[in-house]
DNA sequence: GCCGTTTTCGGCCCGACTGTTTTCAGTCG
């Protein structure tokens, strides 16, 4: 998969444009690359349907580019760029405060070409004789040159969760701060965090930009204003803080949320009026306030139903909320069962009634229990003498619990149908599928599978992992159809390393798709897990009708056996 | 370079912080 690399090149091209004061395109090509790193399909699928204009900011040029590149594995055009100043500009400006220009400064002045050279020269002193620098800016770099190096990774939601929380808490532990919300991608609910964004409320923002850049675990200060810092905390975190009065409280919400995409739609929209809208409010052309203590108003005046965060992610929201058609999201609250958790009879930590008994707590209704197939040993997969053996026990405790406890198995799709029998397919409450590896004739396989099998759940369908595992190549298109068909959901993992189906194909998919939202949990704890999966269905317009564990177990099980 | 219930050409979001600068450019959100 080449979205990584291609939108590698798209950035840089738009670093070398900046180098040479070109405008706009620089901010063209970025959005492009935002976009095509974004995408979970393989770039190269999509230019083989010949659909590459149809990436929201790819056009005629950068298609165009793009497809050269696929073809030959070269670009002429970043090449030529790179030649004319042929610095590693991706690390260089991934030095705090270095960016494009500067980089073209020290090239032209010093030669500096590497983040080698950089420090090389910074410890020279030479730095700072270079018109434009000073002693402060070399020692900046001469800071901030290992962060450049080791790069920041963007952390998982579901992973960060508890930090984001505690940091929450111990800012508004604080006197001085009367509101607190953290905003940004968080908000927005997205799969990966690049850094910590937090609005607050205070009628002292002096002091309480004192006290945040003071708290315990801040390890360096990059900004410090009167209404907006930024440090960086234990585990090289990056947290923004924006303080703002409560008249701009929503502005600065709707600001701080983004997307940055979002943001520049809806400001052009409102200046399309002669209007203008930044974190301080809505204001006409005469610059009086029309909105801006509460997002919906703003939205309101702009005659927009409010949007989600989940859904501020410039695909189509603005337009669907003028129009007033924006759905009505799945809740939390509207869960009634999970169907996929495990337990220690396969690699789980907690035994069945330990998973039963929080699952009552959190006021399930039923919960399917589906350990891997036989063939996956290494993830616990169970023979059928033990399935028979769970079997048993299910019976047991569903006699003790209100709970409705389901037992099925997750079986794998191997070469020539599943690794179960149809004769232990059929001792199933629910039969779960899933794809463990990667040949050739995958979309096949999974076909022949839904055709040939009583399959009720399609669980982590790409089969990504964030940081390990790309989206399988498969095609969604038919595969989904077939689902529609044979009446078999597709499954939205909450495991925050998943988060699959991933929420712009839950998007792409939503009016044909039947989804379940599972935890996957492998211990009590990860019960919780829930919300990550409903944020994803949400960030992916899903209402709770698309959502087949918002229904009762007969309703469910109806449907999924019809 | 992209894009269109104002446009197929003429626009392209808006502001804070920093360092170096005598008034602002660069970078970042
Ligand atoms: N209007 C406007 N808003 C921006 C711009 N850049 C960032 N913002 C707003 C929207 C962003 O969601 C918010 C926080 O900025 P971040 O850089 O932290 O981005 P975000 O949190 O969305 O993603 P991240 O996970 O941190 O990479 O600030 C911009 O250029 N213009
Ligand atoms: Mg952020
Ligand atoms: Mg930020
Ligand atoms: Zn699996």
């Amino acid at each position: 998969m080449k979205n990584k690399e291609i939108s590698k090149i798209l950035y840089e091209i738009a670093d070398f444009l900046e180098i040479k004061g070109v405008k706009y395109k620089p901010r063209a090509y970025r959005k492009a690359a935002r976009n095509i790193e974004a995408l979970t399909e393989d770039v190269e699928n999509i230019y083989e349907r010949r659909e590459l204009k149809e990436i929201e900011g790819v056009g005629e040029s950068i298609a165009e580019k793009i497809s050269k590149y696929l073809e030959t594995g070269e670009l002429e055009y970043y090449e030529r760029l790179r030649k004319d100043v042929p610095v590693d500009i991706e690390n260089l400006t991934n030095v705090e405060g270095l960016g494009p220009k500067s980089v073209k400064k020290l090239y032209n002045s010093l030669g500096i070409e590497t983040l080698e050279d950089l420090e090389e020269a910074a410890k020279a002193g030479r730095i700072a004789d270079v018109k434009g620098f000073g002693e402060k800016i070399q020692e900046k770099i001469l800071e901030n040159i290992d962060a450049a190096r080791m790069g920041r990774e963007r952390k998982l939601i579901g992973r960060i969760f508890p930090l984001v929380q505690d940091l929450k808490k111990r800012i508004q532990g604080k006197d001085v701060f009367e509101r607190v919300n953290i905003v940004g991608s968080y908000r927005r609910r997205n799969p990966t965090i690049g850094d910590i964004d937090v609005l607050a409320l205070s009628d002292d923002s002096e002091e309480a930009m004192e006290e945040f850049c003071n708290l315990n675990d801040v390890e360096e200060v990059l900004a410090k204003g009167d209404t907006k810092s930024s440090i960086i905390i234990s585990g090289n975190i990056q947290v923004d803080l924006r303080i703002v009065d409560e008249v701009s409280y929503g502005s600065a919400l709707m600001y701080f949320t983004g997307s940055k995409d979002h943001n520049v739609s809806i400001r052009s929209k409102a200046k399309g009026r002669d209007w203008k809208l930044n974190e301080y409010g809505l204001f006409d052309s005469n610059d009086e306030r029309l909105a801006g203590e509460k997002e919906e108003e703003v939205y309101d005046k702009l005659d927009m139903s409010f949007i989600p965060p989940e859904l501020r992610e410039n695909t189509g929201e603005i337009e669907s909320a003028e129009r007033g058609s924006l759905p009505d999201l799945v809740e939390r609250v509207d869960i009634r069962g999970d169907l996929q958790i495990h337990s220690n009879y396969s690699d789980g930590s907690a035994s069945m009634r330990e998973m039963v008994e929080n699952a009552e707590e959190i006021d399930l209704d039923y919960v399917l229990f589906s350990d891997h197939g036989p063939s996956l040993k290494i993830a616990g997969g169970l023979s059928e003498k033990e399935f028979d053996e769970q079997s048993g026990e299910v019976e047991e405790l569903n006699d003790e619990f209100d709970v409705e406890i389901l037992l099925g198995v997750e079986a794998n799709i191997v070469e020539d149908g599943l690794d179960i029998s149809k004769d232990w397919c059929e001792k199933c409450d629910f039969l779960s599928v899933a794809m463990h590896n990667r040949p050739k004739d995958a979309t096949d396989r999974i076909l022949s599978v839904f055709e040939n099998y009583p399959v009720d759940i399609w669980v982590h369908p790409l089969g990504r992992q964030f940081f390990s595992r790309d989206p399988l190549d498969i095609d969604l298109d038919k595969i989904v159809d077939k689902t529609e068909e044979e009446h078999i959901a597709i499954e939205i993992s909450s495991q925050p390393e998943r988060l699959d189906l991933d929420w712009r194909n839950v998007k792409k998919y939503r009016d044909k798709a039947d989804y379940v939202i599972s935890t996957d949990a492998h211990s009590t704890t990860e019960l919780d897990f829930m919300r990550f999966g409903v944020s994803q269905a949400r960030k992916g317009w899903c209402n709770e009708d698309s959502v087949l564990n918002t229904k009762s177990i007969d309703k469910a099980r109806s449907y999924l056996n019809g």
